[in-house]
DNA sequence: AAGGCCATGTAAGTAGTTACATGATTGA
DNA sequence: TCAATCATGTAACTACTTACATGGCCTT
């Protein structure tokens, strides 16, 4: 049960709407815990049913915007939490297993499936790098929001790896498939 | 939608009953797509449904085990689906997020999930780096079975990222935890 | 007043998890 | 014959996904 925690977490850094946190779902935190808006909408309504959020009362009331705070009850939820134990998921990677299925019905068609994977992990891997580069500059102090940083950068080596290893796949799959099923 | 095709592959590198694949899924294939004897079983019985797979005529029908094969329909399924495009998924990772979670309210209770994780990783490791040594030794031809190996070298890598990284982390967490909400 | 977009939702379906149920064989 | 365990399932629940619905506001 991540997503209540994953929005108590945002809504502590910065009290939003649903629609506001929808958008921060798609950088940052979403890095590695996405969200649809249906999703955060329901599990807003959760939250706040269970006394852990509350609408904050609208100083402009403009439009039907919803903003929501953490109460301290929410607080509370999420410094337990974070002590809670887990154990690490198994990986669960369908490029993986195609490449298990591959060795057994012929690599037919996966090469272009491993370019455009490495074109997506490149483009992510340009995205935190970018954001290394404006929030983490060198000179900054490096204690400052260490633990976001420590983030970051698990998800720049993970980048880093599967471009290194579907370079390493490609090499097998010369341009001309010669195993068909 | 890999589940079916997890259980295909399985299927075509050994005709199994339910509980052996569900045994086979906690090593090789399992390794990244795991389920359990309920998804399997459920699972099974919608490939045999859609003709995909059968059970295979039993020669000594030993206790009430039902063994399944793969129809030529399976096959054809399978290799249509390794040819498939399906974008990586994005990172989803409660560790991660703790983090993140911990960056608001503090880092109690973290070094020990950390610790445990660490431990994780490094079992799962060794058992990659056993089977390495057992099925893929440096003497033995390096085409045969490649596809295997490189899928076997992404866990090895991953795992390696890991216990890097959760070693960084930990440099982080002095032993009695300096930072409590 | 019409079209676009901002903002919040509902509904239905799929996939995975957890808990429990049942019959068949095997060994003490 | 009793317990264990082998083998196959059912049921209920949770999380996530996809498609669609609704109303307000803003501009032309």
């Amino acid at each position: 049960m991540s997503l209540p925690h994953a929005i108590l977490t945002a809504l502590l850094e910065k009290p939003s709407s649903g629609l506001e946190l929808t958008c921060r779902f798609d950088k940052s935190i979403g890095f590695f815990w996405s969200a649809t808006h249906q999703q955060i909408y329901r599990e807003l309504s959760r939250l706040e049913l269970g006394g852990l959020i509350r609408p904050v009362p609208q100083p402009p009331s403009r439009g039907q915007r919803k903003e929501y705070e953490v109460l301290q009850a929410g607080r509370d939820e999420l410094t337990a939490w974070v002590a809670e134990g887990q154990d690490p998921k198994p990986i669960r990677d369908a490029l993986l297993l195609r490449l298990r299925a591959a060795a057994v019905v012929g690599t037919h068609g996966l090469d272009a499936e491993l370019r455009r994977h490495l074109a997506v992990h490149r483009g992510q891997l340009d995205e935190y790098l970018d954001i290394e580069k404006r929030d983490f500059p060198p000179e900054r102090s490096a204690d400052e929001n260490r633990l976001h940083h420590l983030v970051l950068r698990a998800g720049i080596s993970l980048e880093t790896f599967w471009i290194e290893w579907l370079g390493e796949a490609l090499q097998s799959f010369p341009e001309t498939d010669p195993q068909v099923s």
